[in-house]
DNA sequence: ACATAGACTTGGAAGAATGTTG
DNA sequence: CAACATTCTTCCAAGTCTATGT
């Protein structure tokens, strides 16, 4: 306890801005215990959502408007508000969506012709949704303004709690509105109806000492506690699949810090263990108890292949695995040693990998898959997530299957980064720390969906490459013409540009001219315009081709150019100066080219994942001050406030 | 031992904010 | 400065693991 509440000055810091530069520092304490997570906690409680408003627009059914009650047209709206996206298109989706609206539509008074989905149209209220976000769009900036300012601070109350005589950010302070539960991959229970949140239905957890905060008039909290030994504010249950919802402390508070210390502290306690464990398990691939190579089997591959723990699902949810719930069909053994992994992990993503395991391994999981089992039977079928933690636990105090996946992931992380050319600039080093990052994103198997612009992208930034040393063969041109022989003395600097054609330069080249000239008109129609409107005369033709004067110049370079075959000299042109402009572009290219490399080896791979829960901060805070880059270009402010108490290390810091 | 509830971390995607460019 | 692209933030679903009850 001692030290708690201790203020310490921080360093004068920009970005954070914020009045109190009193900031706690629990991370210079050691060794708190942490079943008590307050001593006092005041809090404002949770903002419900508006009630539903009615919008009056119809849907049609066979054709045909329909009127419907609010409480039927809100439900019928929710369905509307997604028709462009491929909920929309799913049949589970579809099938729970409309029997949760009819049940809405039978408590209605009047009575409703709506029987059957494929009657039904909703475009005229996702237009109405799509009429409304435009209309908000083009509201004049003071309006907009104005009711930002507005929402921000009717919710400002709720953002920040006080925790121990101290302010802190609350998460998730807003209770979760009315919707269609958006269940991911094949989920049977997508569509369904997620029913508004009484105050009734919600639990506040809050300081003895502290007033509480009031329900919504004329209504009641479903109950108020004073319990310490939680971290969550406000509780309640979801009506789809019944799980308890929670508001809890922002990624920023002590608390969430103070865990995510724990987490990583943990992950590098394994690092002492990890010998002695992988030797025990290593061994037990054969024992003589399957029970017991079964579960060999499995930390090997949680270790090798960070697989995830995997605990048993019901048949309500999404049929996904991790290690422990592999079922025979995800696995396919190639002899001598092969194994093909093919199976849909967390949220449904795919988890398909080709590798080559320990020769016992492969062995047992032959065994492991005989008959009489069947492609739908457990793999593991003596082992369980909780026999598994067991086991890790009397390997090491608190050791879990996850921690395998942080140590794994921070531990790869700061050995590729131990790769960084201390020589590099400054691109190649961000480049050397996303490949870092990467590596970690694919053990993980963290993916997202091809950005739809990348092919896009890809091309539109080799087009910016090749106009940059279209550029850089121009200044090359220019010197050799100022200095002949230095084509002899220095025969790399004026090298010809790899890939640029004739042809490409003349496209470019008229290209230019093109755009100079749009330029040029858009410029006059604009000023036309105004003129106009100020019922001044239009732009004299003198005028008007002084604007088009630039395009005229550069299409004449371009063909004085290419008739002489030589290049324009820049004004003043020195070799000194083209020198400098040739080097200065070399490094516009360079970086150019990394950020397209990098960008195309991403387009699968979502990084975030892992930055935000897998890599140990001080990893990252360590390799910035060694290699002199500063934290901003690999944190974002979110992240740097998260992980404050990671930022004080040296450059010398091991994981 | 086993099942279930509860509390907390991890995860991708949508939407908002911000930056870039024609 | 509008349109578009990129990055940040929010949202809430889906995991892990512990505690509790039988």
């Amino acid at each position: 306890e001692k030290g708690r509440g201790k203020k310490t000055k921080t360093e004068a810091n920009g970005e954070n801005g914020d009045e109190d530069n009193d900031e706690y520092r629990w991370w210079l304490e050691q060794n708190r215990d942490d079943s008590i997570k307050w001593t006092s906690l005041e809090h404002h409680g949770v903002l419900f959502p508006p009630e539903y408003e009615p919008h009056g627009v119809r849907m049609k059914y066979n054709g045909r408007e329909i009127d419907l009650e609010p409480e039927a047209e809100e439900v019928a709206s929710f369905f509307a508000a997604l028709l462009h996206m491929d909920h929309a298109k799913n049949p589970v989706f579809q099938e729970n969506f409309f029997r949760d609206f009819q049940e809405v539509l039978a408590r209605c008074k009047k009575p409703t012709p709506i029987k059957e989905f494929a009657k039904c149209d909703f475009t005229p209220i996702h237009e109405y949704f799509e009429r409304e976000r435009e209309r908000k769009k083009n509201l004049p900036k003071e309006e907009r303004l104005a009711l930002k300012a507005e929402k921000l601070a009717a919710e400002e109350k709720y953002s920040y709690c006080m925790l121990d005589g101290r302010r802190e950010k609350v998460g998730n302070f807003r209770v979760e509105p009315p919707a269609l539960f958006r269940g991911r991959g094949a989920h049977p229970k997508t569509g369904c109806l997620k029913k508004r949140v009484m105050p009734e239905q919600v639990t506040i957890n809050i300081g003895k000492d502290a007033t509480v905060p009031p329900p919504p008039a004329g209504h009641q909290w479903g109950g108020v506690i004073h319990d310490n030994t939680v971290t969550w504010l406000a509780t309640w249950k979801e009506n789809i699949n019944g799980s308890v919802k929670y508001v809890f402390l922002a990624a920023n508070s002590s608390l969430k810090g103070q865990s995510d210390f724990k987490k990583f502290e943990k992950a590098r306690e394994l690092k002492k263990h990890i010998h002695k464990i992988r030797a025990d398990y290593t061994k037990d691939l054969k024992d003589r108890m399957m029970q017991v190579r079964q579960r060999a089997t499995a930390m090997y591959l949680i270790d090798r292949f960070a697989l995830r723990a995997g605990n048993e699902k019901g048949d309500d949810e999404a049929d996904t695995v991790g290690c422990c719930t592999l079922r025979c069909e995800h696995i396919t053994l190639v002899p001598p040693n092969r194994v093909v992994f093919d199976f849909l992990g967390k949220d449904s993503i795919r988890y398909y990998r080709e590798v080559d395991v320990d020769v016992s391994v492969w062995k047992n999981m032959k065994i492991f898959k005989k008959e009489p089992k069947g492609p739908n039977d457990p793999l593991f079928d003596r082992l369980t997530t909780a026999s598994l933690n067991k086991h890790l636990s009397s390997l090491m105090a608190g050791l879990t299957a996850k921690v395998f996946r942080t140590f794994n992931a921070s531990l790869t992380f700061q050995q590729e980064l131990g790769k960084t050319p201390s020589l590099a600039t400054a691109a190649e080093k961000v480049l050397a720390y996303n490949r870092a990052n990467r590596e970690v994103a694919v053990l993980c198997n963290h993916q997202r969906s091809v950005p739809k612009q990348h092919e896009n992208q890809m091309g539109r930034m080799q087009d910016k490459i090749k106009a940059i040393k279209y550029q850089r063969w121009h200044a090359k041109r220019e010197l050799i013409q100022l200095t002949p022989r230095i084509k002899k003395t220095h025969p790399t600097l004026v090298e010809p540009e790899s890939d640029l054609d004739d042809d490409w330069c003349r496209e470019h080249e008229t290209d230019l001219v093109r755009k100079e000239r749009e330029k040029a008109e858009t410029k006059i129609t604009r000023e036309n315009e105004k003129r106009l409107a100020a019922k001044e005369k239009p732009l004299s033709k003198q005028e008007e081709s002084d604007i088009r004067d630039k395009a005229d110049v550069l299409a004449a370079r371009f063909k004085e150019e290419r008739k002489s075959g030589k290049a324009e000299m820049r004004r003043n042109a020195t070799v000194e100066k083209l020198e400098e402009a040739i080097s200065k572009l070399t490094e516009r290219i360079i970086a150019a080219k990394t950020q397209m490399i990098d960008r195309d080896e991403n387009k699968t791979t979502s990084l975030g994942t892992s930055k935000i829960n897998y890599l140990d901060p001080r990893i990252t805070s360590a390799w910035c001050r060694k290699h002199g880059v500063p934290l901003e270009k690999m944190f974002n402010a979110t992240l740097r406030d998260k992980f404050r108490w990671a930022m004080d290390v040296d450059g010398e810091w091991e994981f």
